[in-house]
DNA sequence: AGATTATATCTTATATTACGATATATATGA
DNA sequence: TCATATATATCGTAATATAAGATATAATCT
């Protein structure tokens, strides 16, 4: 494999390990997995979050129960079919999933305010919006 | 909170998303953490790891055991105090462990090499290179 | 030598995860 | 309109993951 993918993959490694909030929450990994579902698709219902994470609809139903319970979700329904849920992430659910998901903001505004120029602030936002919109077009495709 | 670091971290998340890879190996939720702690720290031992993920000894020791089972890490023996264990990745541990958070290379390939010019490439690259040295700066304070 | 440290094993218990069977409500097609 | 399909919910059952106290052995330190 080409030394610039194995590289980055390195740098994206050890950024999320250095970076990543410590004392997370506690979580169940099947519910961050459809945290995540839930805030980067559109329409997620049962049918759909079952097949993101491969199990039946009704283990996801259930899982779903669980995230109801805890506050992380809510349920909407969808006006094309009554029968559709749609599932929403509760303000609760955005802090959980972020703080499973995100870098450390007080990290990062550390690294990007107190140790980074302009320029440089600037080139790793150009970055890895760059890197977002390829990777948009790869995950559509 | 600052937008920037707000867009940065939906930048993150999005790219994960959006290039993980899929499919994974069934590997428990605290396997993965195990992996990782071994693979960014040095000198892992038991402690270290029921430290890093706030467990007793006893249950670091057992997840470690189904981890040599496995096959996804092996022990060595401090040179400097023989009670010590230290761990390592095998060969297929780090395969694991890359699956589990590592972006997908073939996509990766994709992006970078048929669809971003040498200059975009570089520019990732350089971005990604800075914000790692910034965060190890942070992550050794 | 006795105390401390590093790890391993065993036992016990709870939480998480999964799915088949069944049920209800809604939507679709003949 | 009725039969069938679809979307989700609930229940019962079972396996796996996770955790820690008690206990043990070996190595290191005082």
């Amino acid at each position: 494999m080409n030394k610039d993918i194995v590289l980055l993959n390195h740098l994206w490694t050890d950024i999320y390990y250095q970076l990543r909030y410590k004392h997370q929450e506690k979580i169940t990994h099947q519910g961050i997995r459809i945290l995540q579902v839930i805030d980067k698709e559109d329409e997620v219902g049962i049918k759909e979050i079952a097949n993101a994470i491969h199990v039946s609809h009704n283990t996801a139903s259930e899982h779903i129960k669980r995230l109801l319970e805890k506050d992380y979700v809510f349920k909407t329904r969808s006006s094309k079919d009554e029968r559709k849920v749609i599932l929403r992430l509760s303000e609760l659910g955005i802090d959980v999933l972020h703080r499973h998901s995100s870098l450390d903001e007080e990290k990062l505004k550390h690294i990007l305010f107190e140790q980074m120029s302009d320029e440089e602030r600037k080139l790793i936002l150009e970055a890895f919006t760059l890197l977002k919109e390829r990777a948009s077009d790869v995950h559509n495709s």
